[in-house]
DNA sequence: TTCTGTTGATCAGTATACTGATTATCAGTA
DNA sequence: TACTGATAATCAGTATACTGATCAACAGAA
């Protein structure tokens, strides 16, 4: 453990990071402001109209207090809306508006693309290990995080 | 790109966070209150006595803003000192206190644990090809963040 | 030497993530 | 029905990360 290059902490930090600088790189070319998180919720929003904010976490494996500034944001840009249950009177449902679809619309080749461009260094073989192993490494260690991912109930 | 467990953009963040929880629990039980980022800045330091900021910086793939943050916390800890340089009063030289070669003598078994448990669903052969293809992405999307790995001149 | 462009550090502002607490509500039990 | 424990959302506080700006200081060119 002699060289940071040795570190996996180290190295999925900056992977991360790159990841991150990348997505924003992608969506601003197609005229759009939004971050790799927003995304990510607002899509499964799209796939689960009405979800609470606890269950979203859940789905995406966010710590609940994240969530909040999250929708928060992307409610304010007429993404989202949020209302209150109608059978829970505690929890907030969350649908995604007629402009969120479009932004979503317009977004995804660049999700795609951005995607693509993280894993630029690797070849096609190697791309497809890489993800077998990222994917089995994050399943092992899931539990141990504050904001797991939960599968559906 | 059905599912997020097909995105690599989502398995890295959720490995990192996974990360960051392990070592936070690990360092703990060795009694320290410090952050990943916090230790990789102070070993950096330790290796390279007199370093000033911007210089760290790039040796650990930091941002330039963050690194003040990160700096002000470990002197306020007493890890580290900060002076102006005599050489550009630009500059600030950082150098670890006795405390601080304490500190990370008592740490690092809790870091090397750590990072075992980060791919504990690995085996051997697995965690050795993940952190080749690991290191092997993250040197082809160098250039693409803000913050960029840089080697000594 | 003066001018210009660059660099080191910092600041203000924004967005994740987390810890730990609080409040309102729910669901099951005595 | 009253109580108990759990849950949904939020808040305050801390630590990364980033964008873009500022300011002082440096370094090389005219």
């Amino acid at each position: 453990m002699s060289s940071y290059d040795e570190m996996p902490g180290h190295l999925v930090r900056r992977l991360q990071q790159a990841a991150v600088a990348i997505f924003h790189a992608e969506v601003a070319r197609a005229g759009y402001d939004m971050t790799p998180v927003q995304y990510a919720a607002l899509t499964a929003v799209r796939r689960n109209p009405g979800i609470d904010q606890a269950t979203l976490a859940g789905l995406i494996a966010y710590d609940r207090t994240t969530i909040t500034g999250v929708v928060d944001r992307l409610v304010q840009k007429g993404f989202l809306t949020r209302h209150p249950s109608k059978t829970d009177r505690r929890a907030r449902t969350l649908c995604v508006t007629e402009r969120g679809h479009i932004a979503l619309g317009e977004i995804q080749p660049a999700v795609e693309q951005a995607q693509q461009t993280m894993l630029r260094g690797l070849d096609k073989g190697e791309s497809r290990e890489f993800m077998r192993l990222l994917a089995k490494a994050v399943g092992a260690v899931n539990d141990l995080s504050r904001a797991p991912l939960k599968t559906a109930r």
